[in-house]
DNA sequence: ACCTCTATCTTGACACTGTCCAGATAATAT
DNA sequence: ATATTATCTGGACAGTGTCAAGATAGAGGT
């Protein structure tokens, strides 16, 4: 390892290219399409060759994961430098947004195949810890300038308010609601059950 | 068929024995750990056996998901006839203790496994749908009685409501918060935001 | 230059999975 | 008794994740 990290041997840059076609795979056709087997025919090296830059399939996954946190959180960055009055909304939105358009990258970063069935990663864990607690840290902003009630702790809120956003991404994301023009519609009631007064309520 | 189903062959209720002995599997280590061939062995039939009472492995977890479904609302039921400024409480917790207590069943029953990645069967739909729609119902009645807000229709506070309290459940469920003495008190917080009016609130 | 070390990659093998297919068995209908 | 049909069995196939042992080849030290 002279500079750079591990790669240049065999296959030049295996590691970034197993991701790459794994998150491709991924999105073809779901987690249950994504194999070992499969991923390194694609990238045309040996069955085993992906062990040596991932112990497992889980931390396959883990990294996969990971890097949906890092895009995810890049959206959404966007939204809280807005005026408070449209941040919120914007945020959701945007959260939402993404949850769509990366299914199931989203499936993974918070569904029990990494964090109940398998074991997450130590990076993994700490990366999804600190964009949760960004949330908590917004929350609390928004408490202090009266947009959202202050009756529970900016963690309860948080809590349930993200509850209520990951619910229904996953109501539609796993097929139970089905019809997208009523997605935006939904989040707005949501959103509407946050805040403080009614007055505020459009 | 003389007067009951299909039973009395061979084996005597392999219908049965295979739903119960499924229910168990899935209980004992979730979707993962059920596989058709366990499955067989231990209700001591042969590895093909269970494929002439359930067409597929998704029509088995379709056929566990709808057990589910009518012992949830057997639980949920209970709820519906309390006076309405406990009902509501009691519903949310009554719910989340459900989901709790069967783990599993609950992800095969709002999972992707069956209505996204499989097929629900027929009467699966039918029965989830008649669960949601007694949901939506009870908001209406809620809403008339000023509880809750009447600035959406009762469809849109059902589903968000919804939302909110399946994602509560999941995250819980799925691994992702894991104290389970939070739960109730994010719920309290959860149900505080669905409420009309600040007057009423706890 | 060579030799060693270690990272990288390959192949064989094993124990699993769901399920198609062809046959065996047994209960029911005629 | 015979025919039909429901039920059950075992063989086989194409998948899966991954352990273990070996091949290869680039890097570092002499």
């Amino acid at each position: 390892m002279t500079s750079n990290q591990k790669q240049h041997y065999h296959h030049g840059d295996l590691y970034k290219s197993l991701l790459d076609a794994a998150t491709e795979l991924l999105r073809e056709g779901g987690v249950e399409a994504l194999s070992m087997r499969k991923l390194a025919d694609r990238v045309g090296v040996s069955r085993m060759a992906p062990y040596h830059h991932f112990k497992d399939k889980n931390d396959l996954l883990c990294a996969i994961a990971e890097q949906g946190f890092r895009l995810q959180e890049g959206c959404l960055s966007e939204c809280e430098v807005l005026p408070t009055a449209t941040a919120l909304e914007a945020y959701v939105l945007t959260y939402i947004r993404f949850s769509q358009e990366h299914v199931e990258t989203y499936d993974l970063m918070f569904g029990r195949d990494i964090w109940k069935t398998g074991a997450p990663t130590e990076s993994l864990k700490q990366v999804s810890k600190v964009t949760f607690k960004r949330w908590v840290d917004w929350i609390e902003r928004l408490q202090r300038e009266r947009v959202l009630s202050t009756d529970d702790s900016a963690l309860r809120v948080a809590q349930s308010s993200w509850a209520g956003l990951h619910g229904l991404c996953r109501l539609f994301n796993d097929g139970i609601y089905l019809n997208p023009e009523d997605l935006e519609s939904i989040a707005r009631t949501l959103v509407n059950s946050w805040l403080e007064t009614t007055s505020i309520k459009r």
